[in-house]
DNA sequence: TTGTACGCGTTATCAC
DNA sequence: GTGATAACGCGTACAA
């Protein structure tokens, strides 16, 4: 056992109550306002050290814990952010979440997490009564492209981050994976195994991943002198396995011959696996895939997905820093970062046979 | 477009800063009081209807919020709950947190989610942070059998609900899975195979979990009139892969044989797949597996696991209904509740060859 | 260096 | 039915 403070105050409480800071004074025979300036780190020197030890003894005996909520109504600072996210069960976001938190927890500051379900209009609800419980910025998971709303909330000065993907406006600080290099890794995977007919499953073009991933893959195609068919892009209208599954049928259903797959990310890779179970097709006998953010219990899958994975806990942590920046330094420019990502080289690849 | 009121007050605001109780009573031409009653809706009996109709729009037009940090000094309720899990990024968490919030919303209510890591000193702190922001109650998915903090936590009047596990404290409410009866389904799926030599991966005895499971495990071999061999159950230290695929080592070296397995849970199971991988055992072939809880894309696994669905997101709506109905009415009686459980059979059992 | 006085936005308890 | 006033716990000018 650590000599911690037992959870439970040890000493005096008034009324049953938690001690308040008038308690505290009162014990260690000063002022509540004197108490509060020896309490607080950045006030301390203004008292003497003598009596900002006796405040501190008092304190620590009573188990004084500081009333947040108190303290947030005269600072209208509530050490509390909001976290926006379309929605938790989505295997991407926990990893972003404790990213976040871990970095928030070290700074004395928490995260309110709602999810919006990709409904624009509980987004709105949602930050708004994010916003009147005083959260001195926002996280957000679930910008699109052409998001007026964000942008509104921006020009109010709301200060926020954007995790995984970004707006048009690039004004508002990011952190995003390196899709693009993401995408060309991928893409030359398939080519150093002799694919030259690589079809792609864009993620909705409604949001900046989709669409850097869907240029980049264009882009990386051309560069290893392939040709850039346009019938082998199709677009998801959502990255879930559902789109996926249609999107892999319209393109098996185009009838323009391809060997390999590159999945805008995991969820639509594992949408074209459940076309391949009802169509009798073998991956990766017949055709290979790839997805992209590297997702828990890929391994396990039939096959094993070879996939791009994403720092998405550093995304997180990253972005819990940059927001607790702004809000530091209010001044401060807006920065977007860029994190790198790797190859992870599973069973769903095979070499052009 | 929606006739919604926007975001930004459409309204005259004070300096910029968001209307105030004080502003809406001065643009209603009524005394904050007055306008503080006409917005309670349990209050709004005491004003008459004029007034009410008055203050209300006022305060649509102004686009009025009440301050939750204000109101939460005042009436000393935060309108706040503390959710205590191990670790978000385990699938079985997020849907639970889902059901929790959505009954919380509905209510006003809002949760602070922690993660403990299953480190009893940071759920310690974690907890005591929690309390520090006022929550008015605790969903605590972390229990162990033996929880002296819970217990005095519960002592001291907190109030709280487990989920997915309890103490040996039953006078704390929790609600769980039916896992007697879920374990008794898989038992029998796996006799009706024709499977004899059953061996059962238990989760940890410090947890209730693992030990009904067990518990039941045992009895439902017997109740088939198989032999109960302790040769056949090893216990895992966690509940996770790791610990699934060294207690499934473990198993395979004791050689006693046997044709099937019941894992505690999914992720144990997870790891037998991997010890499988390993010594190129064949499932279902030589082996049946199944698993527990049906978390998500067990049907891309190779093969598609077998396992018994746990209504997650209704765990955590029910249990935050609990919590609220404790907190509305502290003299309630505190009530456990068990949820059903269904088989959901995929391709990781066979017939007994 | 310390104490006094006040206000943050809201609600409860008095009067009227 | 409505208004005035105090108080929740804390931080901070200002005064001493």
């Amino acid at each position: 056992m650590s000599p911690n403070q037992p959870s439970p105050p040890a000493g005096e409480v008034r009324r049953g109550q938690p001690p308040t800071l008038r308690d505290v004074a009162e014990a260690a025979g000063v002022h509540a306002a004197t108490a509060s300036r020896a309490l607080n780190p950045s006030t301390r020197r203004l008292v003497s050290a003598e009596t900002a030890r006796r405040v501190m003894k008092a304190a620590k005996t009573l188990g004084y814990q500081p009333n947040p909520i108190a303290r947030s109504l005269k600072t209208a600072k509530s050490s509390t952010i909001g976290l926006v996210i379309p929605d938790l069960t989505n295997p991407l976001f926990p990893p972003i979440v404790r990213g976040i938190e871990n970095v928030l927890e070290a700074e004395g500051y928490s995260a309110w997490i709602v999810n919006t379900d990709n409904d624009p209009e509980r987004e709105r609800s949602r930050i708004d009564s994010l916003r009147s419980r005083q959260v001195e910025g926002l996280i957000v998971a679930t910008a699109r492209l052409d998001h007026p709303f964000l942008e509104k909330l921006h020009e109010q000065g709301v200060k926020m981050v954007l995790v995984n993907r970004r707006t048009e406006n690039l004004a508002i600080p990011c952190v995003t994976a390196d899709d693009a290099t993401g995408i060309a890794l991928a893409v030359r995977h398939l080519v150093d195994l002799g694919h030259t007919r690589i079809a792609h499953l864009a993620g909705p073009h409604s949001t900046s991943t989709g669409v850097v991933r869907a240029r980049a893959f264009r882009h990386a195609v051309r560069d290893h002198g392939l040709e850039d068919d346009s019938r082998l892009i199709v677009e998801c209208a959502h990255w879930n396995e559902a789109d996926g599954a249609a999107a892999t049928r319209e393109l098996l259903d185009r009838a323009t011959p391809f060997t390999a797959i590159v999945a805008g990310n995991d969820l639509i890779a594992l949408g074209s696996y459940d076309v391949f179970a009802e169509r009798g097709i073998s991956c990766p006998e017949e055709i290979s895939v790839v997805g992209f953010n590297d997702m828990p219990y890929l391994d396990k899958l039939r096959p094993p997905l070879t996939t791009v994975r994403v720092p998405h806990h550093d995304i997180g942590a990253e972005a819990a820093r940059m927001l607790l920046d702004c809000i530091d330094d209010p001044t401060r420019h807006p920065r977007s970062l860029l994190l790198p990502v790797t190859m992870v080289v599973r069973a769903s690849t095979a070499p052009l046979r």
